[in-house]
DNA sequence: ATGGTCGTCACACGA
């Protein structure tokens, strides 16, 4: 049974309720993940996006902060969550479809302004955060998954507008780089985008400071769907919605799809 | 080289 699978980092769910419903729409996915909701988990909005058929709900929030939230019209169950780091953060929920696959829906921290732990905790944060998925996933082997997220790091020269300016920012440094693709092997998982679109430059965020986000293009890829190993060849059709970038009041990121023939 | 913009929550803080 077929199904599309959308991510995408909202910014508050609830002053974007409007954005997401539209893409729901327009768009269709059976599943989409939310990053950044933004919102208590009870004060998620949830009749409309139930009205458009996505009757099946889980979701981790905190006040004013972090929050993902996985919307279905495929029966799942929630599959737990897990506090990395133990900061008590909203940043992993996990939701089992009924066709068996399991999809991990994570917001990894931004990682603060300095690309140094010793000066900078948030980025200390970030590192140690990539550390305890890798760990995770090593001991878990998940296989029958998909893990999809905000990962806040854009690991190719092709997923930034210029690797050069920006080695030193946070999100394309080496040592981020390097703690993703550990993270990566640890749990056998396929970019599924990166083996869909390999060639060529592919962002999924651009910033809202920029004058004019669109001609500038000053992009990255930051967010991610991969796939484990044994059913990474039923992926297809990736793509970055870029226009939604362009709706009204939007969020800063893109949402990004993958269809799965499982 | 710097500052540029958002969202949340009520003062800065995080992105």
């Amino acid at each position: 049974m077929p199904f599309t699978l959308a991510t995408w980092n909202i910014n508050s769910v609830r002053l974007r309720e409007g954005l997401v419903a539209r893409l729901m729409n327009e768009e269709q996915p059976d599943v989409l993940c939310l990053q950044e909701c933004k919102s208590p988990v009870d004060k998620i909005p949830l009749e409309q996006f139930r009205s458009l058929g996505y009757t099946h709900f889980v979701a981790r929030g905190q006040k004013g902060y972090n929050g993902v939230a996985i919307f279905s019209k495929i029966p799942m169950e929630d599959a737990g969550h897990r506090d990395f780091v133990g900061k008590g953060d909203a940043r992993h929920v996990a939701a089992r479809l009924e066709n068996g696959v399991t999809v991990h829906n994570f917001y990894v921290p931004a990682g603060g302004d300095v690309p140094d732990r010793e000066v900078n905790e948030k980025f200390g944060h970030k590192l140690d955060f990539l550390t305890e998925m890798r760990d995770w996933f090593h001991a878990e082997r998940p296989g029958k998954s998909i893990m999809v997220g905000d990962l806040n790091i854009a690991p190719r020269e092709d997923d930034v507008w210029s690797h050069k300016q920006l080695l030193k920012v946070v999100s394309h440094t080496p040592i981020e780089v390097e703690h993703l693709g550990q993270t990566q092997d640890a749990g056998d998982w396929v970019d599924v985008t990166r083996a869909d679109i390999p060639d060529g430059q592919l962002y999924s965020w651009w910033s809202y400071r920029a004058r004019d986000w669109d001609t500038s293009d000053r992009g990255r890829r930051l967010d991610h769907i991969w796939a484990s190993g044994d059913i990474a060849n039923a992926g297809h059709n990736s793509r970055i919605l870029r226009p939604v970038r362009g709706w009204e009041q939007p969020s800063d990121h893109a949402p990004v799809f993958a269809s799965f023939d499982l």
